[in-house]
Parts: structure tokens; C-alpha cells; sequence
DNA sequence: CGCAACCGTCACGAAGCTGTCATAATCGGT
DNA sequence: ACCGATTATGACAGCTTCGTGACGGTTGCG
């Protein structure tokens, strides 16, 4: 999830490109070959951006792009579209307003991660891979909570918590949309699983006085807040 | 729900259209191909707007849009007509069907989310999810209710009547409304019980002056009303 | 194997919320 | 000013939700 792209392309030499491009500037991939596949590969940890050719075999990039759009667990991925060529660009311009960007074949790498890294820091993902707030840190790479200079002991579980928090700031959680998103969908625990390992994350932070990040919302369920 | 928009159109190509226009610009959609079975999906939350095409198989869109009018519970749903001529659009307005807003087809992206988005924020949808009156915010994202800068403590309940409230300022509820549309349809309670949560809603907003805001309207009910 | 870390579930008590009632206060009309 | 109707308010018991410690199970590693 932290910054994970997942490339949704059929044509192996491009996807294999862009791969290596992605990859040897920080960002972890996971590859589709198609929209199905992607749907798959979407079922565990969401990546932190998407990048869909807009001429896919069988379901279209648009068609997947909207698909993903209409569910609430993807709805907020950012995306980009891989067109083969302007004109195309024009038509799914004109097909709506509202897209996250496009990159024209051909493209430079340069371009390729500059866009990306612009679409990831305009939808609220850190680039370097560190969630901050105040003095706490959350290292997405090396998987280390830190507050000021103080490494705190985090399981996986809190930890995908917190990046969850952390990553949308301000908003409240209902323990369902806690289990689908940090435990994934078609994994079935009780709900009230999500207020143990709040606690959990709530004990890791009391030493340093930083619980009360997370509120309780009474009939709904948790809130990340900075005060 | 908040931003949830029901799209009512029998014709999958553009019905898709319209799915991907809105869900790319932040709109959760829920889909219906005929008025049966829009009728079926409006059994549960309500969505925040409704566009409607006028051409339907069986029930026609204007005869839906009349049918949802006259039933309390759906009367005040904001409701986009889909046309498919100029000449059709004239029709309808002479209609007089309750209809909100029109739009002719073909249309373009752009227009589609500014209507709507203009529809929504003049029937008091909020378009990106904050509820305000002068300093005072209801924040259906975070579920938080701020005056100024201060956060106030806010129940469940009363969080839900002052959405309703602030949704629709300036007009007047009985108490059978508004446990109808807070408590949900089918929960029978006392119809005093209004009283003692406006009550408390009041309390609650008393320590900012903000009381007052909520105004007895004797014999009928109660009233949002903004000084 | 033994151990440590982590996970999910449960039970119990605390805290918060809800609906109802009794009573006081207020209003509108006479 | 009086009266009946309507609303405000405080109290309360019951219910729901949440916090928390404990426990058994699993996994991975030495």
C-alpha cells in the first residue's frame, strides 16, 4: 500500500518499461495484464496509484477506471490513464472532466514519475514514503513508528492501522470500512477485533502521551484527529 | 447519504457515461435501468440527488419523478430529467412535474457535474461535505461539530437531527417528520421524544449562544432558523 | 521443541445514549 | 388575568456501545 503502484497494461514490453522505470525510483509495483487481473490484484492491499492503459483487452481501461470508481473501497485511488496517442487523449478528455491525469505514448521516464509523484502528493500520499505528524513518523518504507527520536515497537496489524489513519486524517471510520480496509475484504472477523487492536495502537502511543489521536465515535466507530 | 447520486436510465451506454462522468468527480452512484426498480433501490438511504431519463421502457421518467413527488418520503429529493431533444425539454417544463433541473442530450461532461453539483448545493447538499451556518461547522466526513475552533461533544442522534436541520434551514418539521427522517421509517417512538433531543441539541449548542438557532414552532414543530 | 510475538474472541464492567414520564413553564386565545 | 393546550426540563431506568484484561491458537524462529 505505502507506495505501491499497480500497472494495468497488456502489452508486456510497455508494462515490463515502466516497471523498471517505476521501480528504480522508490515505488514498489504489482502488475496486471488485464482489467480482470487488476480487479484480482486489487483484492488485498490497494496500491497507492494506478496506472491503466486506456486500450485494454476485453473490459476497457475506462470501463475499469469506472468500475473501480463505483466502489467505495477504490473509489478514491488515484489514476492514470496511458493513451497511444493524442487525439485518443482529446476523446477521453472530452469523456470527462474530472480524471486524475494522462501520459501520451510515447513518454519519457522522466515524465512518468514526475506525474505520478504529482498525482500521489495532490491526493495526500507522501512521496518519500513517510506519513507525518507533529514529531511522529510513520516510515512506510523500513516499517518503523518513530516520535521524535524514539523507535516505538508496532505490530503489522497497528501499523496498517495507523497508515490508514494517518493517510486520511479527520475522518471517521465505521469498524466495517476499518476491516475492509486494513484487515482487506473477504477476510471475516468480528467487528469489535477492530476495537482491540485499537487499543493495542492506543497502548503503543500512551507512553508518549499521543493517544487521543485516535477518538472514538460513538455509533460509528474511529477518527485519526490531530488536536 | 451524502454525496450518493441515483442515475435511472435504461440504456446501459449512457447510463455508464453518466456513472463515470460523476464517480470521477467524487459522486458515489447507485444505477437503476427502469422506475421499478429505482423505486426498489430507494427503499434504503436515500441518495442525495436523482437523474432521471425522460424516455423509460414501462413507467416513463416524468411519471417516476411525479410518483417519488407525492410520497413524503422521497417529495424533496433534488431530480435531474435526462432529454433527449430541445423540443422534449419544452414539453417537460409545461409538464410541470416538480422536476429541478434539466439537461438535453447530448450534453457535455462539464455541464452534467456542474448541474448537478449546482442542484445539490442549492436544495443544501454539500458538495464536499461540510454542513455551515456562520462559524458553525457539522462535518459529515469526520462527524465532528466545530463553532470556531472548538470541537463539541455531539451524540449520535442529535448529530443526526442537526444534519437535518442545517440540510434544510428556514423550514419547519412536525415531530412525526422528523422521526421519520432521523429515527428512520419503522421505528415507533413517542413523538415527545423530539422534544427532549432538541432539547439536548440545544444544550449542547448553548455554552456558544447557538441556541436559538433552533426554533419552536408552536403546534407544528420545530425550525432551523439562522438570525 | 520451546519461546516470543501476534492475532482473534470473549466476558465483564464502565460509560454513554435513549426513550419515557412527571412536573414546571410558556403560550394563545378568551 | 385565566384556562386549556403545548412545550421545556430534569430525572431515571434500561439498553447499547465501548474499554480492557485475559485466554487460547497460530506462526515463525532459534
Amino acid at each position: 500500500m505505502s507506495n505501491t503502484i499497480l500497472i494495468v497494461e497488456d502489452e508486456r514490453e510497455i508494462r515490463e518499461m515502466l516497471a523498471f522505470t517505476l521501480s528504480r525510483n522508490g515505488f514498489q509495483i504489482r502488475e496486471a495484464a488485464t482489467a480482470e487481473e487488476a480487479f484480482h490484484r486489487l483484492n488485498g492491499r490497494l496500491p497507492a496509484l494506478l496506472i491503466i492503459d486506456w486500450m485494454l483487452p476485453g473490459m476497457s481501461g475506462v470501463e475499469l477506471a469506472r468500475r473501480l470508481r463505483s466502489d467505495e473501497r477504490t473509489a478514491s485511488l488515484p489514476m492514470i490513464m496511458v493513451t497511444a496517442r493524442g487525439e485518443e487523449m482529446d476523446k477521453l478528455k472530452s469523456f470527462d472532466s474530472g480524471i486524475d491525469d494522462y501520459i501520451t505514448k510515447p513518454f519519457s521516464p522522466k515524465e512518468l514519475v514526475a506525474r505520478s509523484r504529482a498525482l500521489l502528493r495532490r491526493t495526500g500520499t507522501p512521496t518519500d514514503g513517510i506519513l507525518r505528524t507533529g514529531d511522529m513518523q510513520l516510515n512506510l518504507h523500513s516499517h518503523k513508528l518513530m516520535v521524535g527520536d524514539k523507535t516505538l515497537r508496532i505490530g503489522p496489524t497497528e501499523f496498517r492501522l495507523l497508515e490508514l489513519f494517518m493517510r486520511y486524517p479527520e475522518r471517521a471510520f465505521g469498524r466495517a470500512q476499518l476491516l475492509d480496509r486494513v484487515w482487506g475484504p473477504s477476510v471475516y472477523v468480528e467487528e469489535r477485533t477492530v476495537d482491540v487492536h485499537v487499543l493495542r495502537l492506543r497502548k503503543i502511543l500512551k507512553p508518549c502521551g499521543l493517544d487521543g489521536l485516535i477518538q472514538t465515535v460513538r455509533g460509528i466507530g474511529y477518527r485519526f484527529s490531530v488536536p
